[in-house]
Order: C-alpha cells, then structure tokens, then sequence
DNA sequence: AATAGGATCAACCGCCCAACG
DNA sequence: CCGTTGGGCGGTTGATCCTAT
C-alpha cells in the first residue's frame, strides 16, 4: 500500500500562480510565519493549493532574498567546483550562494552550465590529446600512458569507480555518500577543474600526476604560463599502490582545488584568497622540503576521515608546521 | 508571416528521512 | 519498535518564450 498523498489533488488547484495567489501566501507568511505545517498553510491562508506546492512557492519565488538570473563567474566557478566534489546535491550548492535556490541552481546548470563545461571538456581533451600523442612521437613512444591530467577527472586507476566523485565521506560528514555525478560528469570535472581558482582562471591545468612513477612530462604550452602547480609523481602519493586505495583521494584523483570540502564535512575552511597563490598551497609546493603528498594534506584537512581514506599502515602524521602554515 | 525546433524555468512528482505518538 | 506524517530533496515535465528557417 503506497502513501497518502498529502492532499487531495482533485480538489486543489495546480498549475501557475496568479498574482492574486502569491499575494495571499506572501502576506500569510509574512504575518504569521509557516507556523511550522505546510501541510496546514494554505487553508489557513486561503489558497486552494497543496501545501507542498505553496512551500515550493514561497521558497522558490517569494522570499524575499530571492535573486532570479545574471549568475556572476564566480557563482559559476562555486557551482561547478562544488558540483565537480559532491555531485547534484542542489540543496548543498545553493546554500553556498545567498539567494538562490536549488531549483534555480539546478536549471541553471541543467540549461547553461553543463554546456558550457561540455564544450570546455571537449576543448581540453583536444589540446591535451594534441599535446601528449606530439611528445609521444618525440620521445620514442613507449607507449605507456602517464601524466594524466587530474582536471579530466578519469583516473588511469580504479576504472569501478565512478567518473567524477571518488570519495567516500566520513560518517560525520555529508549525510549520505558522495555519489556519482553521471550525467555531465566530465563535464562537471573539467569545468571544476578550470575553476578551481582565481589565478589559474586563464590557465586551466591545475596538477598532475604521474601514476607509473617515470618523471612527469612538462604541461603543454598554454599551461606552462600559468601557474604549473604541482605535478605529483606516483612515489609522492604513500600508499598508493596500483589503485590500492583507490577509493581514496590519491588514486581516486581528488581535485586539490576543491575548497568547499572541509567545510562540508566540518572540519573548517581552507584558507581564503588564492589557494594557489602566494597565501594557498604554492609556497608548499615548491618549498624545499619537497611537495607534501595528498596524504599530508589531507591530514591537515581531514583529519578525522583519515583513517578510512588509508590503510593503517599508510597513515601518516603531516610535517611539522603544515597544517598551521595551511589554517 | 508562419512554423519548427530549441531553450528556459516554474511547477509537479515521487522518494527518502526524521520526528513523533 | 513500528507506523504515520510532514518536510525536504532531486529528477522530470510541460508551458512559454525565443530563434532560425
């Protein structure tokens, strides 16, 4: 036996609001709240509605703070590097930008964005096939693929898992699995990826890495004026054997630019500006000490979620002064 | 001017989950 | 512990608008 529907639809009107609607809900709620039962409202406030559909209303139209169109670039880059980490959880997204919606968010991605990350996936697939079948042909061809770029988001490892999301949260984090964001996916990837931050707006690759261990090629051309972050050979990322751990970040291919994770998983914020820049993870980077592996990083950001991201043995503390010089 | 096809977005549908009795 | 209820969410639909032919 399936659920009661929460009101009779028969006898309800449905369809597009009139003005003279909105008027009655708006001034209803602005006078005495929702009080707490959709379900109610509308009898009280004199609409012949569903309360399902004057919440979905209200929420999505009449509130006051509602912003409708003129998306900035920025709002661009927070949906696609958010979408790019936890998929189409809408709700999630919107709450990071003041007056929109998730209906909004979603036909917004649904109808531009996705495009346009499309066509910027299939741009950079371009340049980067161009690129590496060149050096190929230069270097002898050994026929190994390598230096597989994170930004594309299909990891050379751990083919089960899904395109996009590779990470499994932690209990305390999002309250259910990260789950794939099929349709769009690459699509998502890339674009996350190109927007990761500001300074590299202008040029897309973010890092790379190099999963058979040989020396990491040099980023083509275009990317080399911008910043060329950090290209993570196989020997920096402890642990990674092979997809071992391929359900974590390393092998997984978790995008580094992905500045909204520790906050949604509690466990703070990465630091503001630039993560690339001066005050983010290039001084890290290029220290003398060498490149910290993703694992270091992560303890810094994670540290509760370490210990189901890696095996026991791989659990590494971070060097000292790395989670201070990040937070 | 008429029409077809695409784009946009408000609204609906059905499912899941937490709260509550 | 279980069933019921309402809120919330993501996916989908369909009406309307826009553009190309």
């Amino acid at each position: 036996m399936g659920r009661a529907p929460c009101c009779d639809k028969t006898s309800v009107k449905r369809g597009p609001w009139s003005p003279e609607e909105d008027e009655l809900l708006r001034s209803y709620v602005q006078n005495h709240g929702t009080g707490g039962n959709w379900i109610a409202l509308p009898h009280k406030a004199g609409l012949n509605r569903c309360g399902k559909s004057c919440r979905l209303r209200w929420l999505n139209y009449l509130r006051p703070d509602i912003k409708h169109g003129g998306y900035t670039e920025q709002e661009d880059r927070i949906i696609c590097s958010l979408y790019n980490s936890i998929g189409s959880r809408w709700s999630i997204i919107a709450s990071k930008l003041p007056g929109r919606t998730d209906n909004d968010v979603k036909n917004y991605w649904n109808t531009k964005l996705k495009k346009k990350a499309l066509a910027m996936h299939q741009q950079q697939q371009q340049q980067e096939h161009s690129y590496y079948s060149q050096q190929q042909h230069g270097s002898g061809g050994r026929g190994r693929r390598r230096g597989a770029v994170v930004s594309a988001c299909t990891p050379p490892r751990a083919p089960q898992q899904s395109q996009c999301a590779y990470m499994e949260p932690s209990p305390a984090s999002a309250s259910s699995a990260v789950t794939t964001a099929s349709a769009g996916g690459d699509a998502a990837c890339s674009f996350g990826a190109m927007y990761s931050s500001p300074s590299t707006m202008q040029a897309p690759a973010l890092a790379r890495y190099d999963y058979d261990g040989a020396a990491p090629l040099p980023p083509p051309p275009q990317q080399q004026q911008g910043s060329a972050l950090a290209e993570f050979s196989h020997a920096q990322v402890h642990g990674a054997h092979d997809g071992a751990i391929s359900g974590g970040w390393a092998a997984g291919g978790l995008a580094l630019d992905d500045m909204f994770l520790p906050e949604l998983l509690g466990v703070g914020e990465f630091p503001t500006g630039d993560l690339f820049g001066t005050g983010g993870f290039a001084p890290l980077l290029h220290a003398d000490r060498g490149a910290p592996s993703l694992q270091e990083l992560s303890a810094c950001y994670f540290p509760n979620v370490q210990a189901e991201m890696w095996t026991a043995a791989d659990h590494v503390k971070p060097p000292a002064g790395l989670c201070h010089s990040l937070t």
